[in-house]
DNA sequence: GTAGGGCTATAC
DNA sequence: GTATAGCCCTAC
């Protein structure tokens, strides 16, 4: 594998984590959304391993929890609340970094609280006094706060003067003040190296997120550099500089930070791809992206990928990988010579590269992390880093694309300006059509059974008519498409979202640090779908299909079980039942089916660890709820189902 | 911590 | 009833 592959894909995805964080603390909650799903999908890529990666993806985790937890039909990991589930990588975090006891109380207390609170607001009224029974702390110095709230459960009231000055936006800043406490994400590399050029300078025209990217021109250099930069990346701003400062630059802290390769080696080899790539088909490099798709079914079980892909890809070589959608002229790359390093798994669903491209004219550079599907409907998500053409600026993307008449394009751009010589960092987003995306297309589930979905792709529960589940796309960006897909346990979904580097429907059901949200204006007619992101996909939930009130019993009892990560005492005749039967073999468990997404960590942890190396492997992704036992378990079943 | 067999829950 | 993914238990 290539070592420059891995610090690349490390400097985007520090890039990527501080600014998610950054839009986290702005309250730019939407832009939080997009990155993190950018950052989701990079988990796949081979990065160069720092200590603190997997500790950065739990803060990103808990956040994007707490970001979605007042949208009760949404579930990161089924049947779980978007909060429940936050109190599950609480856990997790608590047990990773020494949180005091203390603090890991007023955190869990606080999470707790804010559920139940939007358990009221949403009427669910039961939901609520479950809750308060099993999470909120009997503490002296909460008492009156649960008994005001147990009387409005009680009466039934959904709204009160009281749960008015509840703020969801403090709730969120709070939670996000403990992670920052935890841990303070450091400067990431590329930035430093930008503020070290002088060349960063803050755009005075901040763009949203929703911008287009034609206001490059129209930025203004007024604002301070440190404040304003700040403002700029947040609400998409830009920054600018130029190929020879970043060059200087990293030269200077390459040794500081640890890293080895030459600034001209990169250059270099993106020379010697570009020549390489001039004398290569296309067409062997649209066979490896397509042959090393296990959503196509027959090709991802059969087993029978030409091991030349495989070894391209296992080996992260570099490689040069012209697929449909590169080849597919856009106002970004219809000009531009490709290379593209290889960074995705050998048995990823779709490939996910890393692609420098240069622009013979223009001495452009362009690294894009792309995971692709190769359908008529294609979902792209890249952080590109060009130089442009006609400035020998540097552009840092991360670009979604759907290239169907319904395009979705989200961009991170760092960018130099020809004419200005600034620094740019701005988020645009483009779509063909009004719809910024639509995550539904039920031809496609059949075509591309599995396909990976987004982080932020969003499962919405049925949790009270348990029917169906329309996936979506983005938290925050949600394409309100019709539920025409449908699915159903074991079928192949088929999904794209805006913010969704890849949409993959996983016929096991999988939880997901994005949430999948379902429509609950729909599910009653449709069949269960789920949609994959970084974990998404496609689920029966069982438990929730059930209508037996003693099965609900159970499965609510396994999910507070989960999210507490206690036992709970149960005083009704179930819990009677339970502790009748025995200390043995447990009865009832809730079966957790593996998203696409943890099956790829799974893959690429074997890849790096070698099999048998389950708790290195575990430590070593932001696997939540999963034993080592557990990947093993997964991992016998993915041989079995020739997988791997 | 890991491997392997058996059990359970679920889909069909 | 059968098949099977995922979980549990036990031995090492």
């Amino acid at each position: 594998m290539s070592e420059d592959e891995r610090i690349i894909n490390r400097w985007f995805f520090d890039v990527c984590v501080f600014k998610a964080l950054e839009s986290f603390r702005n309250g730019d909650y939407t832009f939080f959304a997009k990155i993190t799903n950018v950052v989701e999908s990079m988990v796949a890529l081979p990065m160069d391993g720092r200590g603190d990666t997997v500790l950065k993806l739990r803060c990103m985790q808990f956040l994007s929890r707490v970001n979605n937890g007042d949208k009760l039909d949404l579930t990161f990991e089924e049947p779980k609340t978007p909060l429940e589930s936050a109190l599950a990588v609480l856990e997790s975090l608590c047990r990773e970094l020494d949180v005091p006891q203390r603090e890991q109380q007023r955190v869990h207390n606080a999470i707790a609280e804010m559920l139940i609170v939007v358990c009221i607001r949403s009427g669910e009224f039961e939901k609520a006094e479950e809750i308060l029974h099993r999470h909120f702390s009997a503490a002296a110095d909460t008492a009156g706060k649960k008994k005001l709230l147990a009387s409005l459960i009680q009466r039934r009231r959904s709204s009160h003067s009281v749960l008015q000055l509840i703020s969801y936006s403090d709730f969120k800043q709070d939670m996000l003040e403990f992670i920052e406490r935890l841990y303070r994400v450091p400067e990431p590399f590329l930035t430093q190296m930008l503020k070290r050029s002088g060349h960063l300078r803050p755009s005075a025209e901040p763009t949203t997120s929703s911008s287009s990217s034609s206001s490059r021109k129209g930025r203004s250099s007024t604002q301070k550099p440190s404040a304003a930069a700040a403002a700029a990346e947040h609400h998409g701003g830009v920054w600018c500089v130029s190929l020879q400062s970043v060059r200087q630059v990293y030269g200077e802290l390459s040794e500081e930070c640890g890293v080895s390769v030459p600034f001209s080696r990169l250059l270099e080899e993106v020379e010697l791809e570009a020549q390489q790539q001039s004398q290569e088909p296309p067409g062997d490099e649209l066979n490896l992206a397509l042959s090393e798709t296990p959503m196509e079914p027959v090709e991802s079980v059969s087993g029978r990928e030409p091991r030349v892909t495989l070894r391209r890809y296992t080996g992260m070589t570099i490689s040069r990988l012209v697929t449909e959608g590169d080849s597919q002229p856009s106002e970004d790359d219809s000009q531009d010579n490709i290379t593209q390093i290889s960074g995705c798994s050998p048995l990823q669903k779709s490939p996910q590269r890393l692609v420098i491209r240069s622009d013979p004219e223009s001495d452009d550079l362009e690294v894009q992390p792309v995971r692709r599907k190769s359908t008529d409907k294609q979902c792209d998500n890249r952080l590109i880093i060009r130089s442009d053409p006609e400035s020998d600026d540097l552009e840092v993307q991360p670009v979604r694309r759907k290239s169907t008449d319904k395009q979705c394009v989200n961009r991170l751009i760092i960018r130099s300006d020809p004419e200005s010589d600034d620094l740019e960092v701005k988020t645009v987003r483009q779509s063909s059509t009004d719809k910024q995306c639509d995550n539904s297309s039920s031809g496609e589930s059949r075509s591309t059974p599995a396909r990976h979905s987004v982080p932020p792709s969003v499962r919405r529960s049925g949790k009270k008519t348990h029917n169906s589940r329309r996936v979506v796309v983005s938290s925050d960006e949600e394409c309100e498409d019709p539920p025409s897909d449908r699915q159903t346990a074991g079928q192949e979904p088929h999904h794209s979202s805006v913010n969704d580097p890849e949409c993959v429907l996983e016929r096991a059901a999988p939880q997901s640090s994005t949430p999948a949200r379902h429509s609950r204006a729909t599910r009653s007619n449709h069949s269960e779908s789920e949609v994959h992101s970084t974990r998404p996909q496609v689920r029966s939930s069982p438990a929730d299909s059930r209508s037996s009130s003693s099965g609900k019993r159970r499965a609510k009892r396994a999910r507070w079980q989960d999210a507490s990560g206690i036992q709970e005492d149960w005083s009704d005749e179930e819990s009677l039942f339970s502790a009748a039967s025995g200390p043995s073999r447990k009865k009832k468990y809730t079966k957790k089916l593996w998203t696409v997404q943890e099956s790829d960590w799974l893959k690429e942890g074997v890849r790096r660890f070698g099999v048998g190396r389950w708790e290195p492997i575990r430590s070593a992704f932001p696997f939540t709820g999963r034993t080592a036992c557990n990947l093993k378990d997964r991992w016998r079943t993915m041989v079995k189902l020739k997988m791997v």
